[in-house]
DNA sequence: TGTTAAATCTTGTTTGAACAGATATTCATC
DNA sequence: GATGAATATCTGTTCAAACAAGATTTAACA
């Protein structure tokens, strides 16, 4: 946890600004925590629809493409139920059947783990690289549109601001 | 839809520029287009939970408590069912079975059109005034809780990049 | 006017999420 | 080493979401 002051100089043309009122044709104006919670609602689900658009053809849900990424990012070390849960961006309640999902489409294995054996040990298949290997430019170039609006100093902003609302 | 130009000076400091990272555990640094999606969705997520939690002794999705406060703006006036759906910020499939809850719980009444007997009119009944009335309160504080991180020009900007992304 | 298309809502089905309870293994303590 | 508590996962049930097809009313128009 760094801690560093940015001097940010930002010019910013609001254009759309009117955008939730238009949506929700309300007549008087909303209190501003009330607009950012509907607006952090809105985009959610703009975003959440775009990249579920592009792993339609590949029949997998984002939860689960999130997982083959964690699962990636271990390079091969074995992954526990609880490590997965604790990465996930939407916490959920029944990863088993996440998993299930995912061994059934052959994209993951799981194991016992034999130092304690409440553990399962789960690991992506060679299978499941390869079709990460093809969804990378995919959900590469989906981020990248939905981002397209903002220059990189403004995602820093954007992203500073959320971090600091977490 | 405004026009307008703002110019703004901001300070802000970084604080928890890692969290993501952390959470996620992993060792290389992400493109700027990822980060602030997963970003998004993590906020979403955080945010959906505090308010569910404020709604759930009401026994309300946050869903079922946006089509209240749509009607509630109405002031009497009739909605159709492609209007609530219009003005959602979540674009549901089935809002018939959503207002069909409503009225099982007495906030809502449905009426056919009569100018037009495609269409249903939905209004808010007396019930469902008073629960609001119960509810803004707790919102209010809640939204307000999500918020308090950020200071009034900090939310405004907000606000603006999100709006840019959409 | 009769036929077809469009608009609006409803229903059926399948899949996913939420919650609670059950199971299995390990740990701590006596 | 027996017992109760803690950890880690799995399963059952219930409720909500996604998707597609159906039903009803209106509009268009030859």
């Amino acid at each position: 946890m760094f801690e560093q002051i940015f001097i940010i100089h930002l010019y910013i043309q609001i254009l759309y600004m009117q955008q939730l009122e238009d949506i929700l044709k309300t007549k008087q104006p909303m209190p501003l925590s009330r607009k950012t919670v509907l607006n952090v609602f809105h985009l959610n689900s703009i975003i959440k629809d775009k990249l579920l658009l592009s792993l339609k053809p590949y029949d997998l849900s984002i939860e689960q493409f999130n997982v083959l990424r964690i699962l990636r990012g271990q390079k091969g070390q074995p992954v526990n139920l609880q490590d997965i849960q604790d990465r996930m961006i939407n916490k959920m309640s029944n990863t088993t059947r996440l998993v299930d999902k995912l061994i059934i489409k052959g994209y993951v294995e799981r194991f016992v783990c034999e130092n304690n054996r409440r553990k399962v040990e789960i690991f992506i298949t060679e299978t499941g690289l390869k079709l990460l290997k093809n969804l990378d430019p995919v959900v590469d170039e989906t981020e990248k549109s939905i981002t397209a609006a903002l220059n990189a100093e403004e995602l820093k902003i954007l992203n500073t601001l959320i971090n600091k609302l977490k």
